[in-house]
DNA sequence: CTCCGGATCCTCT
DNA sequence: GAGGATCCGGAGG
């Protein structure tokens, strides 16, 4: 390697996130735990994705919690790694701090952050948030909202508000174009309660991995898993 | 407000 | 070949 840059004084190397033990590493080693005690950290927190065609700001304001199969206390039917890893789920298994998305329904992407050690499939499922900045660009991608807060309120609405795709999945989620900043105080006021719209999440209907910040208008209001007759 | 069905294609069985 | 970690619009109360 040469690291010897000529006119660039540093060589740019203490660029913020990327040195060691920088903000990005002890973010990851929050990340790096059970996503159900994750989740309250998270809500609160500003995710930023710098695209293409501008950036996107998101306060987080809902998330959902999914392990994986390492898990026998609580099996996770409704977790997409619930029968081991396949091509598609294989990042849920890595490092935390990464995108998991995947692509649902024939049109919709939805996003995760990998949690959990190295090796342990666990992810948090990004279900809800505010628009904080970019709002303008965040209406031209979702030019069906008819209100800021329906922007990003849902898992597929907000991967779009943030031009997220499964393009995007395994890309570190810490690290430029995608920046994660947690708040300064954890969000006080967490709920949690049963998941929203997942069949067959485990055998009992008192399914708590699901966490939101009390009273804010972008989280969605419970609706039961939709029973398909037939 | 609630309920209901169609859209649409990727993923795993 | 089936079904899905969803969204949206339309119909009805």
């Amino acid at each position: 390697m040469n690291n010897a840059t000529p006119g660039v004084p540093g060589n740019g190397l203490t660029a913020g996130g990327l040195t060691a033990g920088g903000p990005a590493d002890e973010l990851r080693q929050l990340l790096s735990r059970d996503a159900r005690q994750v989740a309250p950290q998270l809500l609160g927190a500003v995710m930023t994705h710098e695209g293409r065609d501008g950036p996107v700001s998101v306060r987080i304001t809902e998330v959902e919690a999914y392990l994986g199969p390492h898990d026998s206390l609580h099996p996770d039917p409704g977790s997409h790694t619930f029968r081991g890893a396949t091509a598609r789920n294989a990042v849920m298994f890595g490092p935390a701090g990464h995108l998991y998305v995947y692509f649902t329904y024939g049109m919709h992407h939805c996003a995760n952050i990998v949690c959990g050690p190295d090796g342990v499939a666990s992810a948090l499922l990004l279900r809800a948030g505010e628009i904080v900045a970019g709002e303008p660009l965040a209406l031209k991608r979702r030019p069906t909202s008819k209100a800021s807060k329906d922007l990003a309120s849902g898992p597929a609405r907000l991967a779009t508000a943030l031009g997220i795709t499964t393009a995007d999945s395994g890309r570190d989620a810490l690290l430029a174009p995608f920046r994660l900043e947690l708040p300064a105080v954890p969000a006080v006021d967490v709920l949690s309660g049963p998941r929203v719209g997942v069949s067959g999440a485990g055998g009992t209907d008192e399914y708590p991995w699901r966490f939101w910040l009390r009273g804010d208008p972008t989280v969605s209001r419970y609706k039961a898993a939709k029973v398909r007759l037939k």
